[in-house]
DNA sequence: ACTAAATTGCAACGGAGTTGCAAAAAATGT
DNA sequence: ACATTTTTTGCAACTCCGTTGCAATTTAGT
């Protein structure tokens, strides 16, 4: 485990930091999307508002998380799988957030439907965002 | 114009003033979406911050307008087609952001496609964000 | 191990959104 | 039209989120 996430920094040309390797093992361990506070919290008290932001930012720049646009407001990010780097960017998964528990989910199974635009607009990205109740919510 | 401004007001059960007037007038002006910002600078300097957050927040519980996420975690607001009210909100059509200008419109034709999710889910809402260039811009 | 480059923590700042409260305006009943 | 009640507004203050500059620390490369 600990081989892999410095791998992974390495692989996407970052320098192997302490904060760096917690905040991706948080994302490993975890099957959801996380948000700043979500990160803050789990973190616990050791590393710094501002390092958590820049170690975000610098995840997202370097393709190994994509972020997740919500109706609250309040950015979540995800892990990409691996064919994602800095300049290929595969994301074309529907994204569920969870209105009980708020959790949210990559569905990697689940493929944007292509549409169909009025002619004129050129399509450069697609985000489809379903809400609902969860499969562990819904069991209980 | 004004008429039909102060019945829409009327007709969701709100009462009638100078802020509200103005706002409503200004989303009936345009066709695209408006953000918290948009309307204080088209608004001037004749309203206060916070009567323009109660009076967005108090348009969109009484369902004359809604909300639409988007990827830079500014929210926009456009009005509702017709039908919509406080009961019942009919938002079943997909936003497109123009990432050159700017500009987030409602594209009131294009439904956003059903889509089936592994078992276990309960579907509640579908949120469709298409973003690229628009018919504007891309004429240019 | 040494040096150059990158990262971190701190402090400070700016913007966005919220709340309480008194003043003002709109709705209601007569 | 007027008085009363209810709602809305503006102001001040506050919290929360995210950013920036800078000095100190840590990492990477040789």
């Amino acid at each position: 485990m600990e081989k892999k996430i410095d791998e992974l920094l390495r692989k996407s040309q970052l320098s192997v930091t302490a904060g760096r390797r917690k905040i991706l093992e948080l994302f490993l361990q975890q099957d959801g999307a996380l948000s700043h506070g979500d990160i803050e919290k789990k973190a616990g008290e050791k590393f710094d508002r501002v390092t958590v932001y820049r170690t975000l930012q610098a995840f997202l720049e370097k393709g190994l998380i994509h972020s997740i646009p919500t109706a609250d407001n309040s950015i979540r990010y995800a892990l990409c799988s691996d064919d994602c780097s800095a300049g290929r960017h595969r994301d074309d998964h529907v994204h569920f957030i969870c209105n009980h528990c708020g959790n949210a989910v990559c569905l990697e199974d689940v493929v944007v439907p292509s549409i169909r635009l009025p002619r004129g607009y050129v399509v450069q990205q697609v985000e489809m965002l379903v809400s609902g109740v969860c499969r562990n919510c819904a069991a209980q």
